[in-house]
DNA sequence: CTAAAAGATACTAGAGTGGTATCATTATGT
DNA sequence: ACATAATGATACCACTCTAGTATCTTTTAG
């Protein structure tokens, strides 16, 4: 999986900070993203200690959104709740492999690497605001 | 991780077998390879029930490779090993997502897919025989 | 002072990967 | 025939990662 359920929830809740264009509270954005509270709180309190967010503590409090959506891009949410990415790791994973360098196969699966960080680093929020209408828009069942 | 250690398993061992021409025990294999006999055993038994060796049991029994290096392809091995190939599957896996179509991060994560869909595909045993001598080669630690 | 919010942190359940172990079956060579 | 060497089938285990829960503390509005 390139993308995990803590990175797109921390994408929609992003996302529906830019659309709301005030402060939202964890009870909030829950209940709108129908995404587990405890959940969304956990995804929240990253978002916020990395600067995405500004939080709010006490009654009427919430998170503020503190970049413009064209400055957040995949990548750094990917980075953030996934570590690195990375699709060519040598099977060897510690013990790094000697032959690495002249590998085919690390070549090969590396390019691939190198399209999929391409492509995720030119993705940023206010695309995907616009790229979609149903992007974080949740299903009936 | 776009391949892991079965799927590489598989691959050197097949590749083993088709420099060697001739039948070859588990037991040399995971000699030769460096690679725990028991997995080993395991990934020859689905080789072999998936077409790619043929297995002789009894003394002096072992694996014959039934296929060319060219016929054999990487994305085959990692369907068998793996499963399908998957990158962009939606975070909503069984409740497919009603808004999958116009998804705009689905598309994007689809096209990463198709990327490497295509390139693993093209690859085969062959080229990784000839593409770089270290493939397979295991290392000193 | 109370209650509503977030902060910090520890814990749990389930799936997937990597690997082991055991017993049954088949074939070879004497 | 029989011991042995090989694979077949299958069940099991340990570890890591993901997704999610739970609890307690701190801050702040009214
Ligand atoms: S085998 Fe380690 S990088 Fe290719
Ligand atoms: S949110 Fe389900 S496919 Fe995009």
């Amino acid at each position: 999986m390139l993308i995990t359920r803590s990175t797109d929830y921390a994408v929609r809740a992003l996302k529906y900070l830019a659309e709301k264009g005030k402060e939202a509270s964890a009870a909030e954005l829950t209940q709108k993203l129908k995404i587990p509270r405890a959940f969304m709180r956990k995804i929240m309190q990253l978002l916020g200690k990395n600067g995405f967010v500004e939080s709010r503590k006490g009654p009427g409090g919430g998170f503020l959104l503190l970049k413009k959506p064209e400055e957040i891009f995949l990548i750094e949410l990917i980075k953030l709740f996934q570590g690195q990415v990375c699709l060519n790791e040598c099977v060897f994973k510690k013990k790094v492999c000697v032959n690495k360098s002249s590998c085919f196969l690390s070549k090969k699966l590396g390019e691939i690497e190198e399209y999929a960080y391409l492509v995720l680093s030119r993705i940023n929020l206010k695309e995907i605001m616009e790229g979609g209408r149903s992007y974080g828009e949740t299903q009936n069942n």
